[in-house]
DNA sequence: TATATTTGCTTAATCGATTAAGCAAATATA
DNA sequence: TATATTTGCTTAATCGATTAAGCAAATATA
């Protein structure tokens, strides 16, 4: 149990009778330094199981190698994938990664971001809590010249790297889909238009109803915060509407369950009497019952593309001007609930 | 956009004309220094924008203040309640936290300790993979002296702390609550034995019972990796026995919500024909059709004690010798699938 | 008044790894 | 053979913060 001391590079200089400099140059495998002496440090450090200190390099470098990542919460089938492949990319590229939730609480958010720069990441890759509106912890990290990149959840105005789907065209992608099946009026439960994402989807769908010459009605455009109760309440106002939608296009797979277990209780039939679909291709989608068609949003290739878009930034300063906005097609994924 | 240098306490010195050391004890308050410096140096740094530089102090104090975690996976309501819970309680106490995912995978849960060890964690809390027999890794942990607390998947074997709840128990509350329903053949889709709490749940299993006289059968017992696809496989196997058994005790509500769906999709009433228990308290549980009885494993408090075990041994070292097991209570929440 | 103690700082070393600068020996080139 | 270049290392400084040791001035005590 005694907590042996780590071996340094001195000890090894000190068996082999050379300086520490020349142990460091031979395990980086500087050309300078013979190939005998390198075998020889190299053998020397495996016998007394050198580990580098971290800390100690990374002081002397200026580089923590490690890259900050905040999530709105982990408990999601998007973001923990979204985790699994950024991860992958980074520790191949010699970084590890600090995951931190926000819980979608801007004040979490913000203390997030203070505890990343005092861990002194080399990087931070967010994703948006709903609270947040003030950018101004955002602009702590940009002005402190630490690269941040944000995915799915993002805004214009950071004018900042992004990974993302295209959340305008899928809703056309869902507006035509129901049409398709002869929706005349499609409701639309959204996020709050003063999140990119949600603004652009709510565009969208207005946008997807006018290409097929549908009625704007303002009573079937909802925002909210697209919780499951979100999703319950608002599905509840719109029962109780004159003239009740045929179709619900709900932003969010939560919102969109809280909106089903409403139809359910009221016995109202899905798809036949109103066809619903979510946003999110979370897991439950497929399990309930009827399960939910849902948009699949590529979390693996934006977990990649983020991490790479980091890497990018820190191996290629030159790049420093031009911004990179990465945006993918999303894809719907039929399932009962719109059949 | 320039990458300002960051403050440092000798530029604070330098504004003062006192050397750095009185500035850093200033800054720590120590009681050597006059109150008028302390006031002065923290005025200065407020208007320095000073941030500690973490790296060049943990070096010095040989301390990170960064606690790894391992988790078989974040997208599960357990492990993410957990995680929050005890970034929390860490988080007050100066620590941060560096999670990473096994994806229940023994080589990616060695590659973590090995990622944690290197960035030179003050300790570990982790959970283990499914498919870990092989302790080496955990053990090497310990060979350095570094604090390692288990939570949830532990082992006997390695001897250090750890915080779960009580399994044993949790079968004598699932069998009990069955034979109150008048079921007399109770299955089990179990985990491997060599997971202790999957042993645990099957020795509660097989005791609970004979406690209550009902006869051992060896065909309803089964061991599986209990995913999804595992429940659905066995739960088929189950359907094909001469003589079915009229409950289901499931050790993993993923297996379980798979065993569901063979019932729903062979027709078969659950709960009148067979009633069916998960274990863990996923979100899903609630949502499926019947919803599904499981065992809630106060993930909240689990969290909280992980992270307060780790403090206790890192503050009060002079505890080495005794070790810290905490096995909590866990609860049954009746759903439709028992009821 | 003479000595002891306390206060408030400074000096210098340290945590390990890295790197610029430099030097002697070996080798290449004219 | 005389000079230039390369090779293979060493020396010393550095990244910032911390801390043991120490010193002078201020204050307390005898």
């Amino acid at each position: 149990m005694a907590n042996k001391k780590r071996t340094t590079l001195k000890d090894i200089a000190n068996v082999l009778n050379i300086s520490p400099a020349a142990v460091s140059k031979a395990m980086h495998d500087d050309s300078r330094i013979s190939d005998k002496t390198k075998k020889a440090v190299k053998r020397i450090a495996k016998e007394l199981d050198y580990q580098p200190n971290h800390l100690a390099s990374a002081l002397r470098k200026g580089k923590s190698n490690l890259v900050g990542v905040i999530v709105p919460r982990t408990n999601s089938n998007f973001f923990s994938s979204v985790l699994e492949h950024m991860e992958a990319v980074l520790n191949k590229a010699g970084y590890n990664i600090i995951i931190t939730q926000s819980n979608e609480s801007f004040d979490k958010e913000c203390k997030n971001i203070d505890t990343l720069l005092f861990t002194q990441v080399d990087g931070i890759i967010a994703s948006m809590a709903n609270e947040t509106v003030d950018l101004s912890h955002y602009e702590k990290i940009k002005s402190k010249g630490i690269p941040l990149i944000l995915f799915d959840r993002g805004e214009n105005d950071l004018n900042v790297d992004y990974v993302g789907i295209n959340d305008y065209d899928s809703s056309h992608m869902i507006v035509e889909h129901l049409v398709e099946k002869g929706c005349k009026r499609i409701a639309h439960i959204g996020g709050y238009r003063r999140t990119r994402i949600f603004n652009n989807r709510i565009k969208g769908y207005v946008d997807a109803l006018k290409k097929n010459d549908l009625p704007i009605d303002d009573s079937l455009i909802i925002e909210s915060s697209l919780t499951l109760e979100d999703g319950r309440r608002e599905m509840e106002r719109l029962l109780q509407l004159e003239n009740r939608p045929d179709a619900v296009y709900v932003a969010s797979d939560y919102a969109a369950l809280g909106a089903l277990q409403i139809l359910n209780e009221n016995e109202i039939n899905v798809p036949e009497t109103i066809r619903l679909i979510g946003f999110g291709n979370e897991l439950f989608t497929s399990l309930v019952t009827p399960s939910i068609s849902s948009i699949e949003q590529h979390s693996k290739d934006i977990g990649r593309l983020a991490a790479e878009t980091f890497l990018k930034r820190v191996n290629e300063p030159e790049l420093k001007q031009s911004l990179n906005k990465i945006i993918l097609k999303a894809e719907l994924i039929v399932r009962d609930s719109s059949k």
